[in-house]
RNA sequence: CGGGGCGUAGCACAGCUUGGUAGUGCGCUCGGUUUGGGACCGAGAGGUCGGAGGUUCGAAUCCUCUCGCCCCGACCA
């Protein structure tokens, strides 16, 4: 009998990935076109996401509010490169109350606008500045083709919008934000490493002076990214009058900046880490750490073995995100699959012999078959389970680095790039202009994921053009 | 919007060519036996066959119209 019904990645990625969301109980089709259910597992798994990074969004100075869902027509349309970005991809609201609107309202697909009508009143003085200032909200654009978590018409997201004197602070908070909050949640908590740097005029956030993004490397080779921070200049300032005086009585435009992560990280944790077995997810943001699975046959055998269960589990209820499975009518192994399934990193198996020999039976989701299990002493078990659990962490994302390590690739000509571009990122000089970018795009998928951060120091030779240039860029195929 | 496909039980599908009692598997309910890698036996519940119209003694099946969904391509956190 197949061990599951989810489709091999080397079979076909695409469906592998829609298996596992299915399979994994993650969410489901709805009635709306393009938008999903988030089921029970896959919003608890958000739901931990979520709770790193708004921990990280207030140890690093900023506030949560909240604004309205539904943005006036007219505030969208006052930043010109804003619109034309986005009135595609825009839905409207255009009656209510069984009327006409006089003015149409947009579903926000995102809230530089409103939040930038906002600031316009809040800000008058150098005094009132910065404004820090985060929002956990649901965001619409109308998408041709979507898929669960990497791309739906709604979706959740966090976006933070801040206000700041000059410039170099809201460059500096651009940046702060990449590393200090994206970055160390995505590669510490969900322990996917990322590629960071800046994006080319073509893929830069409409309306933004600058981009900056962390990219995330996918097991088929393909790019993610993971999470925005955009420098927005004085375009948003201006559009919205968003002003202050300052301390010489002078009249100002701040400088505002925004950065957004969405569920799409739930699609990122997905095709980083999990198997043809299932998700696989790191401890950290794994709803559920530990299942135990308690083996018996006779009630009499089953008092002893949940007498030795609350025994061993007496002092987890601060350490782990454990569950029980104490379900009788399911078998044993059809809970080590749906367990396996469903991602958790530690399952306990525990029954008469482990009773009688003080032992428990320890499985790693991440080291999948009998090479992940192991019989170890029911003493000391919360404390091996403890570093379990951080070697599963660290071994997940010593994996993905590895990983994207072995699917980083150079290439000095075009030729060469064509060849390489489509098994993973491909470092190369890049001195071309936008529609070269559109040029390449055209014939090989691929896209500039970002101008890294880590440039070098000697001067080479561009791809594309020939000429000679510093600047290197990373190029792949992206989600 | 173009190209392709599909709507029959909760899910996956067969039945349609050649009209005649609506089926199979999984799941679900009940009873019993089971339980260290997706257990088994028995009994049972569950359907306006996407919708409307037409042809016919009779339509899941043939005809017309209609609605919805999925996949592939053009947009994107």
């Amino acid at each position: 009998m197949a061990k599951t019904n989810i489709t091999p990645r080397e079979k076909d990625y695409s469906q592998w990935y829609l298996d596992i969301v299915d399979a994994a109980e993650m969410a489901e089709a709805s009635g709306v076109r393009g938008c999903m259910v988030i089921k029970p597992h896959g919003y608890a798994i958000w739901e931990l996401i979520q709770a790193a990074m708004d921990k990280r969004i207030k140890e690093t100075g900023h506030v949560n509010a909240y604004f309205p869902l539904l943005i006036p027509k007219s505030y969208l349309m006052k930043e010109a490169e804003h619109v034309e970005g986005f009135a595609p991809q825009v839905a409207e609201v255009t009656r209510a109350g069984g009327e006409e609107l006089a003015e149409p309202y947009v579903i926000r697909p995102t809230s530089e606008t409103i939040i930038g009508a906002t600031y316009a009143k809040w800000i008058k003085s150098w005094r009132d500045l910065p404004v820090l200032v985060n929002q956990w909200a649901n965001v619409m654009r109308w998408e041709m083709r979507t898929r669960p978590f990497l791309r739906t018409s709604e979706f959740l997201w966090q976006e933070g919008h801040t206000a700041h004197a000059t410039e170099e602070e809201a460059e500096r908070e651009t940046l702060m934000i990449l590393h200090d909050v994206y970055t160390d949640v995505v590669e510490r908590v969900m322990a996917i490493p990322v590629l960071r740097g800046l994006k080319t005029e073509n893929e830069k956030f409409a309306g933004a002076l600058r981009t900056y993004a962390i990219e995330a490397m996918m097991q088929d080779g393909k790019a993610l990214q993971a999470g925005t921070s955009h420098n927005l200049g004085q375009n948003f300032a201006r559009s919205f009058e968003i002003k202050y005086t300052t301390p010489d009585n002078r009249e100002e435009f701040c400088w505002t900046t925004s950065w957004g992560v969405s569920t799409r990280l739930i699609g990122a944790l997905i095709m980083a880490h999990s198997d043809d077995d299932g998700l696989v997810l790191p401890p950290q943001v794994a709803p559920i750490q530990v299942v135990v699975i308690p083996i018996f046959k006779s009630d009499e055998e089953r008092a002893q073995v949940m007498e030795a269960v609350d025994r061993i589990t007496a002092d987890w209820r601060d350490r782990f995100r454990w569950k029980l499975d104490a379900r009788d009518h399911l078998s044993p192994g059809f809970k080590f699959n749906e367990w396996e399934v469903k991602g958790v990193p530690v399952r306990v198996e525990i029954g008469m012999k482990d009773v009688a020999k003080g032992t428990v039976a320890l499985a790693r989701r991440d080291v999948p078959g009998r090479e992940g299990k192991s019989f170890v002493e029911q003493a000391g078990l919360t404390e091996r389970i403890a570093a379990v659990l951080e070697e599963i962490q660290k071994a997940l994302f010593d994996r993905a680095q590895r990983f994207r390590e072995e699917h980083m690739f150079e290439a000095d000509t075009y030729e060469d790039f064509k060849t390489k571009v489509g098994r993973g990122f491909v470092r190369v000089f890049f001195d071309g202009t936008g529609e070269d970018e559109d040029k390449i795009k055209s014939d090989t998928k691929a896209t500039v994921r970002v101008l890294p951060f880590d440039q070098p120091e000697a001067e080479g030779v561009c791809f594309y053009t020939n000429r000679k240039t510093k600047r290197q860029a990373i190029f792949a195929r992206s989600y």
